[in-house]
DNA sequence: AACCAGGAATGTA
DNA sequence: TACATTCATGGT
């Protein structure tokens, strides 16, 4: 796998869709409710529940603490897992409250590989959904490989698609410059592209990665010139 | 009406 | 390490 394919990936990913400018939340403490809630579960339903937590009142890690759990597993039903997820949000403010007196700005004053395995610590809280804290809410360094950038690279027979995470992780991470705001619009895009287009295998018509991609196009069927 | 969504934990071999 | 199961709602 050479860097420049990597790099040059993003460029023309970039160049199709646009500044994503992710992740979509009001706050460093609301990207970590949504890193937490979009496990396995459709970002809309994410929405719902968060807009349920907001409408509670829900949003804040005072709330979160104080709430019972029949009331926050109702609040954000709508994504699915609740009762894991509701485990997961008391965990993640208990550990907050404790160990960093509450403020999310002295559990991110620490170099990014500390930050990341204390998340990874943390029950319910997995590599994926670290890194996403961390690139989103906390501002550092990482790569959020997600079931879209592995499908992404294995389409373009640049990988197995059985690598760890780990190590497609370290693959974007090498080959990018280190710069936080480049990680976080290359995964948006990877979900963007994985989204609107090359989602199913045999149906990529008029795909934006052009002569990158390999899936087999459609037939030319009557494209009206 | 099966199948999947911006995963993670646990158990087994 | 690698694979199977479970958790669960809502859209296609």
């Amino acid at each position: 796998m050479c860097a420049d394919r990597i790099r040059n990936l993003y460029d023309v990913l970039h160049a199709a869709y646009g500044p994503q400018e992710w992740w979509p939340a009001d706050s460093p403490f609301e990207v970590i409710v949504g890193a937490i809630l979009t496990q396995r579960t459709a970002w809309r339903n994410v929405e719902r529940a968060i807009s349920a937590m907001r409408r509670s009142d829900l949003l804040s890690t005072d709330a979160i603490e104080r709430a019972s759990k029949s009331v926050l597993t109702e609040a954000i039903r709508a994504a699915g897992f609740y009762t894991a997820k509701t485990a997961t949000l008391k965990g993640f403010v208990r550990h907050l409250n404790e160990e960093h007196d509450g403020a999310l700005d002295r559990m991110f004053d620490v170099p990014t590989d500390v930050l990341r395995s204390e998340l990874l610590a943390l029950r319910g809280i997995g590599e994926e959904t670290a890194d996403a804290i961390v690139v989103y809410a906390a501002g550092k360094l990482s790569f959020v490989v997600d079931a879209y950038a592995r499908r992404v690279l294995r389409r373009l027979g640049w990988i197995s698609g059985a690598e760890s995470y780990e190590t497609l992780r370290r693959l974007f991470l090498v080959a990018l410059p280190q710069d936080v705001s480049l990680v976080r619009e290359y995964h948006a895009l990877l979900v963007c592209h994985g989204k609107a287009r090359c989602r199913s295998v045999p149906r990529c018509t008029d795909c934006p990665l052009g002569e990158l991609c390999q899936l087999p196009r459609r037939r030319e069927e009557e494209r009206t010139t």
